[in-house]
DNA sequence: CATGAATGAGTGTTCATTCAT
DNA sequence: GATGAATGAACACTCATTCAT
């Protein structure tokens, strides 16, 4: 990200780009699939290091080892290989080590290790964080797509909510969609400010807050009580 | 803000900003000094409009009426006119309209009053707000400002807290300062997601969930129950 | 004189100036013609810091204490008002501080107490010098103005090796005009390299070296002797 | 070169040059060099007629057939490729059309051979020494430059000297090197007043007056007397 | 006469995108 | 397909000069 001590001139050239369809067929050759990775792999290395921005193609081909023109065989536009490059992410995320999904029956104990999940998540993933932040605060295509990306992850504590409640657990003063929104960006906040903006804190003590915030919040009576 | 189907050309020249001081004497003459209120005037329309990066400086000097040449009369760079608009704004934020600080001595009340205070503050510089959240994600500067402006709010919310549990009516197994910054940052967020992100909630709904996820988070007994 | 590391951007509009005539009557107020002065000296103190086109008109009138449109009541140009220094600087040299014209009849002291005042005059006006070489060297007008100046100097030593061949003092086998012109331009570039360039050597023996060149290509023989 | 009669405007921003490293690889296609060479070739004529501060790259490019943009594929600033064109004129300085170096044992035949060696490669340089002489006093490093080149010459001619000195056929009454420098400066400068001054000699008597001179100033005594 | 704000022509520079080889 | 040179639209920025007050 730049300082802005530096003094740098950007362009920027929005070929328009489609949210989610890949706008273009895949390459068929193997060699045309690694070249492919290797771009995105490329840009990613860019971005993260230098924001949307600042990135120029030519870096991202560099980097990538390949020619300026070969960058269109592949992608149409720097949104496009962002696009891609952010698919690729939200794989790697989904994917993740063998995550166990521990807590039982013990809501606290889930909330908890949701909590810790979501920002070792995030830790990981920081400097694309980063970068998603900026993004979708100058696309709103990708300001669209953050947003529903979030609502699902939104939406399933919705339910855990609405279940608890629905179990006699949680209380019922509140709205489970409001409320999971809520605490759920709550969190993703909380996250932000650690991992992007350098608050410094343990995530211990974050993962210790946040789920007391959440118990307290939810006014959860953990069965283990 | 562009929506990335258009096709726009994004320049921007960091030229160093130093965060408070304003790094240029006033001019002297009456006149010098409605031409640069005109200035950062005209800057706030066409940045809120355009968004940072798109707007350019002949759009801002035409906005104010005077040749493109002029604007350097007065700022040295797109960042110095933006810090100026800030500063502008944060002015006129911190000089609410006569805003009756209720509540009493009912302590929900009085988170009432102050999350839809802060929502209502919110909507009203929601251009402004969306446009913050831009330049503070692009440039390193703006984004130490944003994070040592949000510390007093959040300060101030940590000694309430600190407060309401000394007087017994708030719950100890939170830490007030963590507390604080995230419940204050959910409320934060609340705000952009409804205000920038356009989540289609009613701020009386708003309200009342906050407050009713503060009030559980530090399980308060308000006295008048 | 800018250091290529610097970046810096000149702008220059030259306006025309008419080599010698001043181009415009003085001001008739012993108010006006301080003020003149004031700026002469001012664009002096500039010129000589910034060189000719690092100069701004602006940084002029800063240092005479006048503002920025008041220069044109004096000059028309930036061009205009390096004559008028110029002139300054032609007078001052012309009024030497009590410059004893010594030597008596020796010929070979009266060379080496010219090459002396030569120098010691050059090294007191090294700034301007320097300066009046990049003006030179950037506009025809001074360039012609230089070599004006520069002709009075040779045809007097002209006179001079003239009159000591006549005398049987000096060899007739040298031209004396070409010899004045190679001889004197040999003791200009001396003293342009030294006092310019900044090599490193004692007026005393540039003194002595530049003499005995000159006395042997003419071949005097010293009546002393 | 502008006659200050004419209005001009000129831009000049230093971008810093290294002296002597070719601050970017040269390209690889034949296309490429194709193309750098007519830019440096394009360059040349455009300074030459215009001088360095009123060559605008747009004016280069245009000569060299090319888009303004292009010029950056090749260059970074006007400076450096100035210093490509100096670097380009001074191989072809030194590749001399088989300049036979006649003289034989004579010292005076060498001296006037020299002088007239001299003189006649100032003269095919005539507008290209009138650029550096502009450049020189503009730009610091430049100026350097143009001094260690000097040198080399000058060391030379000291070298000569000495052995002049060396074998009895020269006075010893003059230090070589100081000898050196302020005779080949009296050569440079002759060459400077006819060739950019303009000032109305032949060569052949100035090679006359400038060889009578030296042979006088070094007392030599040709052993063909 | 002085002031200092306003003007605006003019050029450097960037880099996404195209295209000949 | 790959290459890398060429393109050109776009803006920022400067400062001599003018002019209303």
């Amino acid at each position: 990200m730049s300082s802005s001590a530096e003094s740098t001139t950007r362009h920027r050239r929005s070929a328009g780009f489609s949210g989610e369809a890949p706008s273009r067929e895949l390459p068929t050759t193997p060699r045309g699939l690694r070249t492919r990775a290797n771009l995105i792999d490329a840009a990613r290395v860019v971005f993260e290091r230098d924001g949307f921005l600042d990135a120029r193609l030519v870096d991202i081909t560099t980097e990538a080892g390949i020619s300026a023109g070969s960058f269109y065989t592949y992608f149409d536009s720097k949104e496009e290989i962002f696009s891609a490059v952010q698919a690729e992410v939200e794989k790697e995320m989904l994917h993740p080590d063998v995550r166990a999904v521990t807590g039982g029956d013990d809501p606290v104990a889930q909330i908890r290790e949701a909590n810790r999940a979501y920002l070792e998540s995030y830790q990981r993933f920081a400097p694309f964080m980063r970068l998603m932040e900026q993004v979708a605060n100058i696309d709103d295509n990708f300001r669209d797509l953050r947003r529903k990306r979030g609502e699902a992850f939104v939406e399933r504590n919705a339910r855990s909510i609405k279940q608890l409640q629905d179990q006699g657990i949680a209380t019922k003063d509140v709205d489970p969609k409001l409320a999971s929104f809520f605490l759920s960006g709550m969190v993703a906040r909380a996250a932000y400010s650690r991992f992007v903006l350098g608050e410094e804190w343990t995530i211990e003590e974050m993962v210790d807050s946040l789920t007391q915030l959440w118990v307290n919040a939810l006014k959860i009576s953990s069965p283990s009580s």
